[in-house]
DNA sequence: TCTTTACTCTATCGGGTTAGTAGAGTATAT
DNA sequence: ATATACTCTACTAACCCGATAGAGTAAAGA
């Protein structure tokens, strides 16, 4: 299960890629044009600062930026950073190995081999995935549902 | 996350397979070979056999068996009956699908477009391999690493 | 410099889920 | 009859998630 925050963080995420350039967004106004919680989201905004992948202006006219190019950010760390490892277990895990203390002969685990199948591929999709991608991908899709909408 | 639950039932039914066609497993002797608390074990079994997946035979003698054979036994039914969706989030998903409050526009929604993709992924790996797979797959392994030790 | 704006940070909390345990009950083979 | 082994309900401790409160700090403008 994808984490709210994750979520959250991946929707603000997307639309201040479609504000590259200019003003800042306020939490406030990214709040309720997501319909998020607003102190819930001031924290995950927060985190996204701390990583490195917003920037923040205080007073008046501030507000949170993008810190890299939306085609610098890919959803694979975004995801990592607030719902941890990709992996369903944490001994099929790329970036965060870890044994499992139930577990005689690692080689052989069959629970081991095919987790280690779907945290590929996962990951192929969520590091292969840019925010700037995903931009241009909801654009597609936007065009392709008003030329045969579904109401 | 794979719940303890769908990996402890994962277990279990490979060393189910493994011993097919012959006399039923004890919950004791599966637990104890597989290290895995034996109470929790029984209700883990108990869910398997009410799904159809496996069956009992009570008094001296008896324990668990496959009720089926492990090329009719998909990974995806498993962890589904025990951790729900394979989708990361509800409006993903193609089996319980279900609408998000937030989100005013599902059809340009970046996150569901990319969750939708790691759903389909998932789904195709954990639905496209059965018991019987496993246990080929876990013993290639197993040849190849004898063939090529780590130690 | 004072005030307003808006981010920063810590603490807290209710509710739900997960992993695991206890124990009484029931069916079956010998 | 009796030992064996599954069946079922109930419970609990620990943990995590989503969300909120509130005091603090930095910056801009009047």
């Amino acid at each position: 299960m994808l984490s709210k925050k994750a979520k959250y963080a991946i929707k603000a995420l997307l639309a201040l890629a479609a504000h590259e350039g200019e003003e800042p967004l306020r939490i406030a106004d990214l709040a309720r044009a997501e319909q998020i919680p607003p102190k819930f989201l001031e924290a995950i905004l927060l985190g996204l600062r701390n990583q490195g992948i917003l920037r923040s202006r205080k007073g008046r006219g501030g507000g949170y930026l993008l810190a890299r190019r939306p085609a610098q950010i890919h959803l694979g760390e975004i995801v990592r950073m607030f719902d941890g490892p990709l992996a369903p277990v944490p001994c099929a895990s790329q970036t965060a190995y870890q044994r499992c203390a139930d577990c005689r002969n690692e080689a052989v685990c069959g629970v081991r081999l095919a987790m280690k199948e779907v945290r590929d591929a996962t990951a192929r999709i969520l590091d292969g995935t840019t925010l700037a991608d995903l931009r241009a991908q909801v654009d597609r899709t936007a065009r392709r549902s008003r030329r045969s909408p579904r109401f």
